[in-house]
DNA sequence: TAAATATAGTTGACAAAAGCAACTGTATTT
DNA sequence: AAATACAGTTGCTTTTGTCAACTATATTTA
């Protein structure tokens, strides 16, 4: 019956709402906003450079909040942004050494917090995980139009 | 490689939490937030009554800001308070028949919208997605201490 | 090609969401 | 009975997010 199976579902996201929201505190420690990390990922994760519009449509964020994240990043000196010769209006976005030093830390953070939590699992049951994970991925991106790193 | 396993997860955690935001935003064109919400699925399911401190424990909210969002509840008619006899301090909360309809509506438009997300896929997708997520959560709630519906 | 329209990003003003600490009243411990 | 702990409230503040108007550039259309 169709809607057990939603109720499931709502209930994994449920439960994995709580899971990621755990996770996340970790940024509570850190100098930077969980939206900031996001936006620092994004940035590492296209080092050519990427414009404000191209991060406001991966993270559905407001242009005018990410613009004053941006300046913010600038002000902390972890951005650089570079003038598009083709299109004035846009700009190139890029961490500069000590944004991209940052993101290192968050990231070996997150990888740790990962690596500690996975280690009262067995080896087959984080490869089970993983399984399961990436097969939930490839069913529902079957549908979507999104894309994602 | 273990590393390499958990490059996946957080990818999920990454692709999940827009999943879900995805899902959240149905919220927006409620009169309720999504931690009211929250708090509504979880009175909802206690028909006996809980607790605020009950509430606080299982989504990790602040107290006080719990405390205005029941008395905007109360005054909202959407919640009883009972003072428990065996303790004054503290006060079992209800839903009102008011509230226990208009949580239904939102809980009918979160099946609906799931429906609708679930009509491009096969049944057996469907299967495979449920058994997907509910073998990540038998993984991980191997270990875990939090209890869930 | 000039006018109209669209777009990228910025800014100001504001509102919603969340956090923190002090406080009240009741319960529990010493 | 004094000290401590606890449930919930309140005042105050910060963080996060939203909206609309605006500037400068680009694109479309008449």
């Amino acid at each position: 019956m169709i809607e057990d199976k939603i109720i499931r579902i709502r209930s994994f996201n449920r439960y994995y709402t709580s899971v990621i929201g755990l996770l996340d505190k970790q940024y509570l420690n850190s100098e930077f906003s969980l939206t900031e990390a996001r936006i620092m990922y994004e940035l590492n994760h296209h080092p050519d450079g990427m414009t404000a519009k191209a991060i406001i449509e991966l993270l559905d964020l407001d242009k005018g909040y990410l613009s004053r994240m941006l300046q913010s990043f600038e002000k902390r000196k972890l951005i650089e942004k570079r003038q598009s010769a083709y299109d004035k209006r846009s700009f190139y976005l890029h961490l500069s050494q000590k944004g991209s030093a940052e993101f290192s830390k968050l990231n070996n953070a997150s990888v740790q917090q990962l690596t500690e939590l996975l280690a009262s699992f067995t080896e087959k049951e984080v490869n089970e995980l993983t399984g399961h994970m990436d097969a939930i991925r490839n069913i529902l991106e079957k549908s979507a139009t999104k894309k994602h790193d």
